[in-house]
DNA sequence: CGAAGTCATGTGCACGGTCACAAATTGGCC
DNA sequence: GGCCAATTTGTGACCGTGCACATGACTTCG
């Protein structure tokens, strides 16, 4: 730890200058100060001049705490995220702060990672506390949606993902489309005997790979067995894999995330068998390491990044009342790599 | 997008319930009020009962802009991140949130992921307009440092990396120990030809990392070849090694990161070659997939999370003036998986 | 029983901005 | 030169909370 230059060495706690201070050295009022800050219109250009060299000279800056208090508006939006650790929401969460930043806005995030019990409350109201302005929503599970509706939220909040019901507002990456690409190529291929290997069912983004997935099958008359039901982590993967081994009777798995397709692969490998030749495999995801992957891996790439920045122009829209003109599902794009081939037979 | 159940139908836009509102119906005075808010000591009972009773009744939420105002803190603290997308920042990123959620702070991040040009600048602005009570910095680049010290910061702030000086405050995972366990295991092993994928030169944490390298090879008595300076990504890894192997003068890779690690083996492969029969792999972090990894990595694990937590307490007790107990580094552990074997001849 | 001390509560102002409105200055035009 | 309008600047109140100090009620004790 280094600590900083502790300027405060001198005896008296000197409060950091204010508008009055600045206004005072420049021989103007604190309104015409404010005005400046603000750039409102009609301000003498020497005066302006004049004010912005004090302004420098003081290294005066804005109290936010003030301005938030007196405009009665906080600037900062909300995050409300689970596994925030992870990829997709991690990159997510970067991109809604850059894009927040550039709008002038702050970001404050609540993580729901912990002990369930009364989490989610807890965690709406540690942002309702930072009196937020409206709170983008990164963890899409349903228990999640049925708390925020009880708590009655006065604030407008986004979702990453689709909450299943048609919306003429969805702001989202077509997961539907997203798993029918894939169990698509997997069926192109000539795969008939093809597993799904599912997120965690309260996940609303699993549930509508799971859509996709038997939509895709059923469309392409092929019969389909139950997906399995997991939990998004690479062990999960492989235990669900050695698992499935006992039985083999498929030559395709479509995992729900790039993970939990590595734990499988993982699995497959150890009791001998070679992906793709033995087991095609899909992800979905594309995350970075994912074309590292031995074999590197076919997955579902989505766009993490814009997905956080729509979300952002959405909710701001949102909040500023103007109607957010939508733009419709982000499609995902379905990257082909080695791990899925013709089956052997 | 669903959005928040909007309440404000009627025509007139209420403000929020305030202290006040709660004494005129609780029939004190609002310093009363503000005195069962921060609960303080000498308040009849049948009294606070009565606040709180109101305070339920109205919904009522402390103002947070308005406390920051009049106390003059405010209560947040700043985290200035590069590559907040992975593993390790991330899941640091969650537990400083968390830690410091639950002693009544709030977390306010930067990214400087992107455009370098003043970015760091920027982010540092950006955190210091939010009048932050200090900044832990989860970017331990040398250029960061250079710039906090030129900008003279006036909060407390930490880093969750050694600066490189011995510091009597040094909050960190002991990197350069994490270094010479890794190299420790490969020298044990029988390995004497060694190289060192490097991460940037310019992250403490990878020059660390390298010194861990050089200090054991060098303890060891075993000849060393110059790092080679990556950028932590599996796609440098995959590039690197498809360079290494046109030498081949090598039997085991310490990769500064899991994610290069993984590209290594990568390429490793394609070129006909098997880990660990022909080259052995150590990595450093133990992200969660690097278990499932083939073969599943042998790496340094740290504790992300428990660093985040520390981080927090340290910037805390600065943030006070308490003198912090320095705890001291975090010790790493080598986790020994299938990546690594005796050489083969 | 009165003085001194503790406890419980109230009063008024400060924090650093913004807002609504008023006042001063400027300029154009007859 | 005087009048009106537009531009530029100033004045005072207010946002919601905490602090310092004042006040009144109730104890304690010699």
């Amino acid at each position: 730890m280094t600590s900083g230059v502790t300027v405060s060495d001198d005896s008296t706690k000197e409060r950091a200058p204010s508008i009055r201070d600045v206004a005072r050295l420049a021989g103007v009022s604190h309104q015409t100060v404010s005005r400046v800050l603000n750039n409102h219109a009609s301000i003498r250009d020497s005066t302006k001049a004049r004010v912005l060299a004090v302004i420098e000279e003081l290294q005066y800056r804005p109290n936010r705490a003030a301005r938030a208090l007196s405009r009665g508006r906080s600037r900062t939006i909300g995050v409300l995220s689970a596994s925030s650790a992870e990829y997709g929401p991690a990159s997510s969460i970067a991109a809604i702060q850059d894009a927040a930043r550039d709008a002038g806005y702050f970001v404050n995030t609540a993580n729901l990672n912990r002990g369930e019990p009364g989490s989610i409350a807890a965690a709406v109201d540690h942002l309702m506390s930072q009196s937020v302005e409206g709170i983008v929503v990164i963890a899409p599970q349903v228990q999640v949606f049925n708390a925020l509706k009880l708590l009655s939220i006065d604030v407008p909040f986004v979702t990453l993902q689709s909450s299943g019901n048609v919306d003429a507002n969805a702001l989202t990456v077509d997961q539907i489309a997203g798993a029918r690409l894939a169990t698509r190529h997997l069926i192109d291929l000539g795969h008939r005997d093809i597993y799904h290997l599912a997120g965690p069912q309260d996940w609303i983004e699993a549930e509508a790979r799971m859509h996709g997935f038997l939509e895709e099958m059923g469309a392409r008359e092929v019969p389909t067995t139950a997906p399995i039901l997991g939990d998004w982590t690479a062990q999960f993967g492989y235990h669900a894999g050695r698992e499935l081994l006992h039985v083999r009777d498929f030559t395709a798995i479509f995992s729900s995330n790039d993970q939990m397709a590595l734990g499988l692969m993982h699995a497959i490998r150890e009791a001998g068998l070679e992906v793709p030749r033995d087991v095609s495999i899909v992800g979905f995801d594309d995350i970075p390491e994912a074309a590292h992957f031995w074999p590197p891996l076919t997955t579902v790439r989505q766009d993490f990044a814009e997905l956080g920045r729509r979300c952002v122009a959405l909710l701001l829209a949102n909040i500023a009342g103007t109607t957010a003109e939508n733009q419709g599902a982000i499609m995902p794009e379905l990257i082909v790599r080695g791990s899925t081939a013709r089956p052997a037979f």
